[in-house]
Order: C-alpha cells, then sequence, then structure tokens
DNA sequence: CTGCACGCCTGCCCGC
DNA sequence: TGCGGGCAGGCGTGCA
C-alpha cells in the first residue's frame, strides 16, 4: 500500500483541487469499500466546502465546513485520478511523456467520484478494497478510535531517539514488527521500514529493547531521511501506484535492500547478500552482515 | 506481551 | 492456453 510518501505525494496533487473547493456532485458506486460507506455519506458530502487537505499517518484529511472530515485510507491499491477543469488544472498540468505515467486505472474499479463547483472530476479507484472512507466530527477527531492510539508523525516533532527508547523499552519483539505497528510511529509501512532498518545498520529481528540508544537515534534520523527521499521522488511504484496525474513514484529505484533479495548489500565495503525472511507473515529484506 | 494465522478482495506472475 | 498456488504496499481480530 501506499505508505507515507506515497499517501503524501497523493495529498499534493489533490489538494490544488480540493483545498478551498465545494462539493457539486458526489457519486458513491458501491455502498462499502473495505467497510460500509458512512451514513448519508453522498447528502453530508454534497455542497460542502473543504478546508486544507492535510495528512495523519497513513490518512488524508478533508475537513468541511459542516463539521465533519473526510477522512480516506487507500490501503493497498487505493489510487486517486482527476481530471482538472479551470484554474488549477492549468497550474497542475503535466506534459505526457516528460515522467512515466501509469496507464489510466480500471474503470470497473472507480468507487466514488468527487465532482467541484471548479469542475474538476476526482475518482478514486481501489481495485482491492482495502481502502476506506469515513466522516467523523472534526472536533472529536483526535480522540477517534482511527486516530486516539495512533503513534506521532516520524516527520513531526516529537518523533526522536527519546521517543523510541521510551516505545521500545522493554519490549522483546524484533523492530522490524514493532515499527511496522502503526500505534508505535504512524505511516511506516514494509517497504520504508526495511529500507530506514538497513540505512540504519539494525537487524529487523532485533529485540527492540536491546537497542542501544545511540542507535536509536541512528534509527530516527534514517526514518526521516528515507521518508523524505520518496517524497521527494513522488513514492515508490511497485505495481498500482500512481499519483494523481498519473505520474509513477521513482524511489523504487534507490531501494537498498526491499525486493533485492540475493542481490550485494549497497553497504560501502560491506561483503554481505541481502536476505529475505519473514515475520509475521511478511517479507522482510536486510543485509545479515551490515546490520545486527 | 508475543508470534502467528487468517480474513478482507483482486490481480498478477510463475510453474506445470 | 488453462489452472492452481503463492505473492502483494494495510490492518484488525483471535488464538495459543
Amino acid at each position: 500500500m501506499p505508505e507515507l510518501p506515497e499517501v503524501e505525494t497523493v495529498r499534493r496533487g489533490l489538494s490544488p483541487h480540493l483545498t478551498g473547493a465545494r462539493l457539486a456532485r458526489v457519486v458513491a458506486r458501491r455502498p462499502d469499500l473495505r467497510f460500509p460507506l458512512p451514513e448519508g455519506f453522498v447528502q453530508r458530502l454534497t455542497g460542502a466546502r473543504i478546508g486544507e487537505l492535510t495528512r495523519r499517518g497513513k490518512s488524508i484529511l478533508a475537513p468541511l465546513d459542516r463539521g465533519d472530515t473526510l477522512v480516506i485510507h487507500l490501503g493497498m491499491t487505493g489510487r486517486f485520478e482527476v481530471e482538472a477543469g479551470g484554474p488549477a488544472a492549468r497550474a497542475n498540468a503535466y506534459s505526457p511523456g516528460a515522467f512515466a505515467h501509469a496507464a489510466p486505472a480500471d474503470p470497473k474499479h472507480a468507487h466514488v467520484v468527487f465532482e467541484t463547483e471548479a469542475g474538476a472530476v476526482i475518482t478514486y479507484f481501489d481495485a482491492r478494497r482495502f481502502g476506506w472512507m469515513d466522516l467523523i466530527d472534526s472536533a472529536g477527531l483526535e480522540a477517534h478510535p482511527r486516530f486516539a492510539a495512533l503513534g506521532p508523525e516520524p516527520l513531526g516533532e516529537g518523533f526522536d531517539a527519546a521517543y523510541l527508547a521510551g516505545v521500545f523499552a522493554g519490549r522483546r519483539q524484533g523492530a522490524k514488527t514493532l515499527l511496522l505497528d502503526q500505534h508505535m510511529v504512524a505511516g511506516l509501512g514494509n517497504i520504508y521500514v526495511c529500507e530506514a532498518l538497513h540505512r540504519a545498520r539494525i537487524s529487523p529481528l532485533a529485540p527492540a529493547g536491546d537497542i542501544a540508544p545511540r542507535r536509536l537515534a541512528a534509527l530516527a534520523t534514517a526514518i526521516r531521511e528515507v521518508l523524505e527521499a520518496a517524497i521527494a521522488a513522488g513514492g515508490s511504484t511497485l505495481r498500482d501506484y500512481a499519483a494523481v496525474d498519473g505520474a509513477l513514484g521513482y524511489f523504487q529505484h534507490d531501494f537498498r535492500v526491499y525486493g533485492r533479495e540475493g542481490e550485494a548489500c549497497p553497504t560501502p565495503r560491506c561483503r554481505g547478500t541481502i536476505a529475505r525472511v519473514a515475520q509475521a507473515g511478511r517479507s522482510t529484506f536486510h543485509c545479515p552482515v551490515c546490520q545486527r
């Protein structure tokens, strides 16, 4: 699924069309995604004006002038496409051929369509339907079960070695599985956890509570750096992911371990070979030589 | 607390 | 060409 960098790229792509826009028309082509769409979904959105688009972990937040916030989670295969109208279209226009673009999403997976008064048509596609949308009272957003227990933003204040030391203390669970837990840090997924651990030279199998404080500082830095680099590259495209204008991410070319089983470890002077192991049913890629 | 299995849903890739 | 199995970026639940 889109992890934090992909969600952030989508947010940035949607923002010129949605921030400050009023929804003229909303179509739900089916009653549910991963969960049922909330009661009165279409009516509560139609005619509403959207405030500033933000992101929390892997969720995109669109506050409405009516007191609710539209929350969008892309799951594994969620994707937006925008057919722009008005000034935002020209500001955001891309020249086909300048960058690699995804083929248009299959129309049979077009589940929700938003149309703004400015004429932008924004369609949500999701083949596997692991994504979801919800309307949550804006005043109670932080306390809502979907967000209350969510860990801090890795790119925000309060995410550092001291924080990691606090939540890792006494934990026997491997660093990898703990970092995937959204209650620890919000927004990391399988790819960026593997990449950050390699950059910090920490074994994904290391019991989290055993990692020395100095190395946790390196880990916090590696997490921020890999996420920032990935955002700058427009995210990573493995198969389904594309920005709202169809642009493909290209951070996958900078992966050091993810999907590179059997290749030489890219760490300078390391003679290791990237290995793949299963942790909690997910593939973990790491170098058994330089990640300790 | 821990690891693990499984379900949600669909598509794709591989080997036979 | 067809078919079955395994895999996939997320996340929640239940179990031992």
